[in-house]
DNA sequence: CGTCGAATTGATGTCATTCAACTACAGTGG
DNA sequence: CCACTGTAGTTGAATGACATCAATTCGACG
């Protein structure tokens, strides 16, 4: 853990600082007010970042690395909500903005370089702080748009479907991840998903 | 379809304006500048305020009344995404925000008045935006946190753990909308539910 | 009373899970 | 370098949950 002021972290901000520049509409030389005292960590693989029951007090964004948004069920078995690659963001919305103790653990997959930001980033009161702020929303739109199509192909697409579709989106964390996660993402066992490939790759072949 | 600006229709503003100044913190009499040239309508039942393909341009509350989001698969089978009794804004976000064909159909399976509001309600400007625009982030965030939850329960739980959650979180929908409709919005079968229904009052008899 | 959609029920089928065995492979320590 | 270990992935057989299909029943409404 450390605050991002050494020489050996420009690179980090500079992702960091550019990604946020090209999304706000911000010019970078006014950037570096709202990032010049933000927290950054490299987090290796395994790690957790939050548990279930703590309350989300951070929006994270993933610079480098993978990172997994989970549950435990009363059966100990891991349900996957949610992937987080380079240039994500992610948090516990309901948790961070309620403050409610969470329902999900969040753990780095990958090692990786995540930006630690306060909530009130979003609304920090400065002169760009409509920028920010319709950036944020932006956020919140996509990310409600990306649930619902999720609900929908979970209340109507078989097994096969759901893999096909996740394939089709995320070509890049489908290489990243092991078969497991996947299964536990589309909702499926990790035989079930076994047996789902083997069908595909049968068809395929013939 | 009509203005709000007739007698009979006070009661009706009044309501949406006062769920609006209770929830924004905007005082009641500052209200009307948002208000006064909102549309409202009359729906009657079974009238489709969205269609599949077509871009959703406004945002919508219900003042009295119950509508349903849902979507048809390539078999022809509907799946509810989600209900929207009096007090509850809704809109295709996605569609609404990226202005894409939306995915979803809307309709109304009570009669009911709805607020049609443009999308542009949330950042008019005026001295009050920044209370408006809080309170839309909140509904964001409440909106991920349910739709989140959601996923969990289909990702982790069997039939008849999600229709207890169903009755205990929504109760009063659960009284209103015909039991296919509820399966449908369960991912399930009617008859499916009907089962786990007799399965559920057998066990409370014994 | 007759009609139509909603709900129930039974018989059967299908998809995905469970459990167990087995393979493949990477990491560890002797 | 090789056995030892643990995790991921695959496969088979049995099971279970829920779907499908068809036949009734129920209930609201003209």
């Amino acid at each position: 853990m450390y605050l991002n002021c050494g020489a050996n972290q420009l690179t980090m901000e500079e992702s960091f600082e550019k990604y946020l520049s090209i999304n706000t509409g911000i010019p970078e030389n006014e950037i570096h007010v709202l990032t010049h005292q933000i927290l950054k960590k490299d987090i290796s693989k395994g790690t957790l970042l939050l548990r279930e029951g703590e309350i989300c007090s951070k929006i994270f964004f993933v610079e480098k690395g993978l990172l997994r948004i989970y549950t435990i069920d009363s059966n100990g078995k891991e349900h996957i909500i949610q992937f987080s690659p380079e240039n994500w963001w992610f948090s516990d919305r309901g948790s961070l903005y309620f403050e409610e103790p969470s329902d999900y653990f969040v753990e780095a997959i990958e090692d990786s370089r995540v930006v630690f930001l306060e909530k009130e980033l979003f609304d920090f009161g400065g002169p760009n702080n409509d920028l920010i702020r319709s950036f944020n929303d932006k956020l919140l739109n996509n990310h409600i748009r990306q649930l619902q199509k999720r609900i929908n192909l979970l209340l109507s697409a078989t097994a096969e479907q759901r893999y096909l579709n996740f394939v089709k989106i995320y070509p890049d964390i489908m290489l990243r991840v092991p078969q497991w996660m996947i299964a536990s993402y589309l909702g499926i066992t990790p035989e079930g998903l076994s047996r789902v490939r083997r069908e595909l790759a049968r068809h395929n072949r013939s």
